[in-house]
DNA sequence: GTAGCAGGTGG
DNA sequence: TGCCACCTGCTACA
């Protein structure tokens, strides 16, 4: 095994590089940067919900990325160390004692590390009884012998030895990304020694990481310079007597040593691999294994997104014409000038289309700069809007306008805005696959055309502008090169959401959910898109008025906190507000929190009972005072040119499906206080209508607890009762509905609405104010009265764990796979939302119904008034005076009959000039 | 500049 | 120790 020591350094002579190169050879020091990687990152931030740590993997990774995209190799090899003894503790028994154990959490990250090269196709290689150093430094040989350029990346300064004219090492500064090159030149100008005589300098200094001693006071400058002066070690040692004071006598001193050390530095250049030069070029990535892999270890996607850019980067390049099954094409044609209907005619009239759209939108209105169709026969064309002749504009209208040419988009709310800023409408469109693939798996984070091919067509969506087509500045007279880039990124996204869309169509028709996309989600893209382009009007005086007021009362609770605690600090900062409070007043501590303990309004006004200080009444106000300021100031912000708020509702963010409403949200407005309730007042009816209308449903989710659980008594409540609650309450208390007394009231509403949250003993008796048990007992109470909601509740849960996921009464699916969690938290967790899910998903899918059926009504009637917002249970509407019977009329009758349950769906219905006197 | 937390509004 | 959202200000971090 020790064939190694009379082998002549290989690096004296390095063999010049092949004319016109035999590629390049990258080598990695597996451990050494896997151990950079574990300092350069905290473990402790990186790291699965399962306790996986991560953070070398990672770090490895994201190093691997950089140096396949900046150094672009064509062979890559990653050595790692064996766990057994190596010729060098043969020869000195105490090598690399001493050493400070590695990290429990570095091995385990090793083998995954490992197991992900084998996934990318990358040869890892290592040797008995040799340490990775040697591996490279043989591989190296071969590669400089071959005339390959080689790279070495590795954070142990041996590799120096092994650098020449062909070889440069890769040397990891405080980043793990930051390499350093080392060249020849660079190793001179840094150790003031040509690479060939580095071994010399190291034996000198010694190297404390192996447990090798050098030459004590001769540090690297001292070094340098004896070997400058003799030409070499075995020089110097032949002139050992020259060398003068207590340097040169510790020298002599400690020859042995330094002997020793230079004859285990020197790398092994003749190690006997299993593998040739010819090995290491990477084969097929196995894009599956590898998403797996980092599913497992939580990885976000920005990660792979990376490294699969880099990888198939490589591929494409090496195997020209192999993209036949992997990606998407980027062909497309320029529509010829008066020919774009003759193309659209030519091909779209078999299959379905799909579209991509370059531009801008949001806010209810946008601009389009590009549009790529790709045709079912693989044709595709693109469209400037910009440079559109009359004719073409015309025929590209009427086509976008058919409703027998079907279309798949991706998001195509945004587009259909855009498109309709330039007067043309978007019809046909048979799939969304933003949509499509948030009803087979409403839970997923994200949902991007990328992410999606990923996971439902195993395909690389990738895009040749790394902005991901922002708009750049055009310096360097790329603009040609860019725009194509953009046309070739449209052709792509229009494929892949045109094969995603067939895709997902069987998927949900499997699920059964075909239908929930086809006659609920598609339709509604268009109301909401009605509604974010009309907007709501905005009363800005009165906004402006009441901002001043709210910011008056903030200012004075601010100047009577300071003056109360003696000192100015900020009210706004958790923080101080814990320093003062806990720590200079000395009040009673709160419940804790992460960063100390709480602040909230229940603790504030919890210690306002508790104290005679002022401080938390005055805190409680400046918070009110604050959140509507701030509250005012937003909306105001959002106010548009036209006097009204746009806001953009999301139709694919809540696993339930309800929708949310972002910039501003609308859908969380003030209206408990009176102060809030002022703020309602700013959003007022429009020019050319008369007043805002609203209409909710009354406790629809408690309607639809008793439809689902079919319980007798719940149901009946519901037939006969005015006041629900108190219906409810007189049957849990065993008296009269005229006898319920507010209080009483008051807790039986309290656990109806937290019934279909999951809410337990402890919830209810801190929300009530009481004792856990005597909560626990009025739960009791409640399910003698209504034991078939009990019933519902246990076998829903049940059920979702046998299944896997909750369903609507329209089918929509929510999945928990946490609820066969070992851990008891999380599984805790999935039960309360398998409780919840079918009830207040199925109150989404009632008024998404409603919505459509009122806004199809509306047109079909001729009337002018038009739906503006939605707020989960109710829906806002503007009309003109004239209308105004007929609308209410309308709107109810359509609400209640969007699904007949078991029970009736009650509407009730306000009318006023503005939000707040709408109410009802 | 960004991410995470605390706090708060709605249904 | 109650479900679903969104937003703002502060803080620590890079």
């Amino acid at each position: 095994m020790a064939k190694t020591q009379q082998t002549p350094a290989q690096n004296s002579t390095p063999p010049a590089p092949a004319e016109g190169g035999g590629g390049r050879l990258l080598l990695l020091d597996g451990h050494s940067m896997a151990f950079r990687a574990f300092f350069a990152l905290p473990v402790d931030k990186f790291g699965t919900s399962t306790g996986q740590s991560t953070n070398v993997v990672y770090g490895f990774t994201s190093m691997l990325i950089k140096l396949l995209r900046d150094e672009q190799p064509t062979h890559i090899a990653v050595a790692w160390d064996l766990s057994g003894p190596t010729f060098r503790h043969d020869s000195y028994a105490d090598y690399k004692a001493g050493r400070a154990e590695t990290p429990p959490e570095f091995p385990s990250q090793v083998e995954l590390t490992q197991e992900l090269l084998r996934l990318l196709g990358v040869r890892s290689v290592s040797a008995e009884g040799f340490e990775a150093d040697d591996v490279i430094a043989t591989l190296a040989g071969r590669g400089c012998g071959a005339g390959m350029e080689v790279l070495i990346a590795s954070g142990d300064r041996d590799a120096f030895q092994l650098v020449n004219g062909g070889c440069t090492v890769l040397y990891p500064g405080k980043s793990l990304s930051d390499l350093t090159r080392m060249t020849p030149e660079r190793i001179e100008e840094k150790y003031g020694v040509p690479p060939e005589r580095y071994r010399d300098l190291a034996a000198l200094v010694g190297e404390k990481a192996d447990n090798l001693p050098g030459v004590p006071g001769v540090g690297p400058k001292t070094a340098a310079k004896w070997i400058l002066k003799y030409g070499s070690l075995d020089e110097l040692v032949a002139h050992a007597d020259e060398l003068t004071g207590k340097a040169g006598q510790n020298f002599r001193d400690h020859l042995d040593d330094v002997l020793r050390n230079q004859r285990l530095n020197l790398l092994a250049p003749d190690v006997p691999l299993e593998v040739g030069l010819a090995d290491l070029v990477p084969g097929a990535a196995d894009r599956e294994g590898v998403n797996t892999l980092f599913d497992d270890l939580e990885f976000a996607s920005t990660l792979r997104d990376r490294l699969f850019a880099v990888f198939t980067a490589e591929e494409s390049g090496a195997e020209a014409g192999a993209g036949e099954d992997e990606g998407f094409s980027d062909e497309v044609a320029a529509a010829e000038p008066g020919g774009l209907g003759a193309w659209l005619a030519e091909h779209t009239g078999r299959g379905r289309t799909g579209l991509a759209f370059e531009g801008e939108w949001g806010r209810g209105t946008g601009r389009l700069s590009g549009i790529v169709a790709a045709a079912a026969d693989g044709a595709a064309v693109h469209v400037d809007p910009a440079a559109l002749g009359e004719e073409d504009e015309r025929a590209l209208a009427a086509w976008l306008a058919d409703g027998d040419r079907p279309k798949a988009v991706h998001d195509g709310k945004g587009p259909l805005l855009a498109a309709a800023a330039h007067g043309w409408d978007l019809a046909g469109v048979t799939s969304d696959t933003a949509i499509a693939a948030y009803l087979v798996q409403p839970g997923q984070r994200k949902a991007g055309l990328v992410d999606l091919c990923r996971s439902y067509l195993n395909k690389e969506l990738v895009r040749r502008q790394a902005d991901g087509g922002q708009l750049s500045l055009d310096l360097d007279g790329e603009g040609a090169d860019a725009a194509e880039a953009a046309r070739a990124d449209l052709a792509v996204a229009a494929r892949a959401t045109a094969e995603l869309a067939d895709r997902l169509d069987v998927l949900l028709e499997q699920r059964g959910a075909a239908v929930l996309l086809r006659d609920m989600e598609l339709p509604l893209v268009r109301v909401l898109a009605g509604m974010e382009r009309t907007g709501i009007a905005a009363d800005r005086a009165y906004l402006d008025e009441l901002e001043g007021e709210f910011a008056v009362e903030q200012r004075r609770a601010v100047e009577e906190a300071h003056r109360v605690v003696g000192r100015e600090f900020n009210l706004g900062s958790p923080k101080q507000l814990q320093q003062v409070l806990f720590e200079e007043l000395g009040l009673p501590r709160t419940k804790k929190i992460k960063t100390g303990y709480t602040t909230d309004a229940d603790a504030l006004a919890w210690l306002a009972t508790q104290t005679d200080n002022e401080l938390p009444a005055i805190l409680l106000r400046h918070r009110d005072q604050t959140r509507l300021r701030t509250t005012v100031e937003g909306l105001v912000k959002t106010i548009a040119e036209d006097g009204r708020i746009h806001t953009t509702f999301n139709q694919t963010v809540a696993a339930t499906g309800r929708l949310s409403s972002t910039e501003p949200n609308l859908q969380n407005i003030p209206v408990r206080t009176d102060a809030g309730r002022r703020i309602r007042r700013a959003f007022v009816v429009g020019e050319g209508f008369d007043v805002l209308l609203t209409a909710d449903y009354s406790q629809i989710e408690l309607r639809i607890m008793a439809h689902l659980s079919q319980d007798p008594t719940l149901i009946e409540a519901f037939a006969t009762g005015h006041d629900f609650h108190a219906e409810i309450a007189a049957r849990v208390f065993g008296t009269e509905v005229g006898e319920v007394t507010p209080e009483e009231r008051a807790r039986i509403k309290a656990m109806n609405y937290g019934l279909a949250y999951g809410l337990s003993e402890y919830g209810l008796s801190q929300q009530l104010g009481v004792a856990p048990k005597e909560a626990r007992a009025l739960m009791d109470d409640f399910f003698v009265v209504f034991g078939g909601v009990r019933d519902y509740l246990h076998e829903v849960v049940e059920q979702a764990r046998r299944d896997g996921y909750t369903e609507t009464i329209l089918g929509r699916r929510r999945y928990l796979p946490d609820l066969t969690s070992d851990n008891w938290q999380r599984r805790q967790m999935a039960e309360r939302m398998a409780l919840n899910a079918p009830i207040q998903g199925s109150a989404a899918d009632i008024i998404k119904a409603a919505m459509i059926d009122v806004d199809r009504a509306l047109g079909e009637s001729g009337l002018r008034a038009r739906a503006l917002l939605q707020v989960h249970d109710e829906l806002v509407l503007e009309v003109p005076a004239g209308e105004v019977e007929d609308v209410r009329k309308l709107v109810s009758e359509k609400m209640a009959a969007a699904y007949d349950l078991r029970v009736p769906l009650a509407v009730s219905v306000g009318v006023g000039e503005n939000w707040r006197d709408a109410a009802h």
